[in-house]
DNA sequence: ATGGCTAGTGGAACTAGA
């Protein structure tokens, strides 16, 4: 089984490279996150036509997750929101099985700012992932972008970002206990040393600079994990015509 | 880096991203 994680930062705006990454890598399953369309807009016949498809959670213009499985195997028995999440409008968790595997697409809330009311909210959100991966049984995958870089590896520039949000203590350790409900950092998990990011800033030649974060993430049950043969990160989508700011993150199981 | 891009809304200048 091969699964694909993209925040794609508006799949209005992304639809043509999406098309280009099923068509060049046929993964058997895709979450989307920032999908930012309403529910009505969602491009399921353009997605149809390429041989997917889609259970989503749609909310407008931010935010918005989807599961992607192919024509003949289709996302089933779809679960949208999160039980315990701050924002229950927000469409930031969608969940559905694909091919026998219970698949939970995510896009963390970014949190803004240490002392902002979004960053405990959150929290509460990293609390009530790790509730809910508690609740679901393997095999199971949960993947999209956390907006929290697991260690300061996965950070281009670990010192620059002590007060900010994605590296703090209280990030972290959520994160781990999301982690020690039962699943595997499967690019951690293959390359226990390697610094790869997922994310660029737009701004200022970022990515050519090489200044990113691994904050997307692909965690999966032990059991599948044992089957883990490739975990990568695809950055030809962060470049040419009109790229995300994060790239696709793959993983083969076999 | 004080935001140096991109996207959505709406039709200017904001919010939001991380």
């Amino acid at each position: 089984m091969k699964l694909v994680t993209w925040n794609v930062n508006s799949l209005k705006q992304r639809l043509p490279r999406v098309l280009e990454l099923l068509a060049e890598h046929q993964p058997d399953v895709v979450c989307l996150q920032e999908t930012k369309t309403t529910p009505e807009a969602f491009p399921h016949d353009e997605l149809a036509e390429a041989g997917y498809a889609a259970a989503h959670h749609s909310g407008g213009r931010w935010a918005g997750v989807a599961v992607l499985g192919r024509t003949q195997a289709p996302p089933r028995d779809v679960t949208a929101g999160l039980p315990g999440e701050v924002e229950q409008d927000e469409c930031r968790w969608v969940e559905a099985t694909v091919a026998g595997v219970r698949v939970a697409s995510v896009y963390v809330p970014n949190g803004r700012s240490l002392d902002s009311p979004a960053f405990p909210a959150k929290l509460v959100f990293l609390e009530a992932m790790r509730e809910r991966v508690g609740q679901l049984t393997p095999p199971l995958v949960v993947a999209g972008d956390v907006n929290v870089a697991p260690a300061d590896i996965d950070v281009y520039d670990p010192a620059g970002f002590v007060g900010s949000t994605h590296t703090s203590e209280g990030e972290r350790n959520r994160l781990q206990q999301i982690l020690d409900a039962g699943l595997v950092d499967a690019y951690r998990h293959l390359h226990p040393d390697e610094q790869h990011f997922t994310w660029w800033d737009y701004r200022a030649g970022h990515f050519h600079k090489g200044l990113g974060l691994r904050i997307d993430l692909i965690m999966a049950s032990k059991d599948l994990a044992d089957r883990l043969t490739h975990c990568g990160i695809d950055r030809s989508y962060r470049k040419g015509p009109k790229p995300s700011d994060h790239a696709p993150l793959l993983a083969t199981f076999d």
